[in-house]
DNA sequence: CCATTATACTGGTATGACAAGTCTCAAACC
DNA sequence: GGTTTGAGACTTGTCATACCAGTATAATGG
């Protein structure tokens, strides 16, 4: 007998039916939906014990790709990008609870990506994109007093612009990027009183995106995500920024 | 009958536990590389039972907090970018392979990725860094012949890009974006027959950067995949399925 | 002293039992 | 007839137990 083995024993049983389950879910035969068979059916049809195949299964979950219910058979989810944000959405949180460093990195990248997203969407703004910007600038206008509203409509301004790039991966990251850091208090644009000034950065992005001027958009959201982390470290920090 | 419930029903014990031993892992008591008590004595500490335990642990593991062994204590690991991106691979690789349009979205999210990277490459590049780059194009010019050697140069090119901005988070999503799209054999850059012209357009981008010219570095990158681009659809919508 | 082995750990898996939630469908009610 | 309700048969959730399979450590022999 040959020891040459390219496969052997992965590392678990779980891990193998987790291949399969996954194969399964790749396939023609499930959908969206569609209903899995039970643990006790997978068992048999696997010759596995339930402890693996209910791991498999919560791997699979984790990954967001079956929604298990107590009491319910487990439905093929659809496939989302959304719910891969989620996924890694607590390891976030907790990567960031440990390491401040990580924090200022992730800052970062928001920052250079805002910049590209606000680039692109100067570029292929349409008139209906014109009109939901507008729109939502003028409800957190008419929230500046509800700070929590006016938070809400903040996000949804970012959010569209990521939308308008037309690439579901630009909105999602958008979404995501922003709740990380909410989650640490870092409300990344707003400090109390200065709402007027966030409403007229928000209104020269909107100028600058209308005019469909990539640079100058870019300019006006590095201006206005400068801006917010200055005045961040000035007050919770008093350190100078770089 | 009003319902008003402010979901305070945990979903499942597993998670509680999961979050005690969170809390656990993000006090001053455990530090990466410290061995975590045993399924047996948290399953007395917690009063659960083991299968409750080792499904908190078995989500410790995915979200890449922890490192357990068969045989032995599970210990802390060290929170890593690089683990968060291996963890949500397997779900963007299934992704990938049930949604072709994410497929192109993902590709143009690299894109606007790399130029922004090489941008900032443009404007942060030391003469070390500069070095590094020169030494990985010549190493990939010697390995013209060797088609997955001359792959490893390439990746290994653009992730070194990434790596001048400093942060981590770019050289992770650097590496990540290329090695997703790789399991689709979308080599992205490399056609055989055209390492030439590969070597020219990186050449071209180091010139760039080492003028600490962004503009012209960012050109260069979108030059370099856009002309990748084109090539791998022309290829495949000539020649059948391989 | 070092290498080897025996043993007491550890996690991995299987099984059985029961609790708790969900679904189905037929009986009961209006 | 149409709607509600509730019993029963599913399902998953959890636990207890036992045993298998690796690992680490102490005891043992050179």
């Amino acid at each position: 007998m040959t020891s040459l083995k390219p496969k052997a024993t992965k590392q678990n049983i779980a891990h193998g039916v987790r291949k399969r389950l996954l194969a399964m879910l790749e396939s023609e035969t499930f959908g969206p939906g569609d209903p899995l068979p039970s643990e006790r059916e997978l068992m048999e049809m696997f010759n596995v014990g339930r402890p693996a195949v209910r791991e498999a299964m919560q791997s699979l979950q984790v990954m967001g790709l079956v929604e298990i219910r107590h009491g319910g058979r487990a439905k093929v989810a659809e496939p989302s990008l959304g719910r891969m944000v989620e996924q890694i959405g607590e390891t976030m949180r907790h990567l960031l609870a440990t390491s401040s460093a990580d924090l200022e990195h992730l800052k970062d990248a928001r920052f250079a990506f805002e910049k590209a997203s606000a680039e692109r969407a100067a570029r292929r703004r349409t008139e209906s994109d014109l009109q939901r910007l507008r729109n939502i600038l003028k409800l957190q206008d008419e929230a500046r007093d509800n700070m929590s509203q006016f938070l809400i409509h903040d996000r949804e301004f970012h959010r569209s612009i990521a939308a308008i790039s037309g690439n579901p991966i630009y909105t999602a990251l958008s979404e995501a990027m922003f709740s990380w850091l909410a989650d640490f208090h870092i409300d990344v644009v707003l400090l109390p009183g200065r709402e007027q000034l966030t409403l007229d950065e928000h209104n020269e992005i909107l100028n600058a995106i209308e005019a469909r001027d990539p640079g100058r958009a870019a300019k006006a959201m590095h201006d206005h995500l400068t801006r917010a982390n200055v005045l961040y470290h000035r007050t919770h920090l008093s350190s100078p920024d770089q």
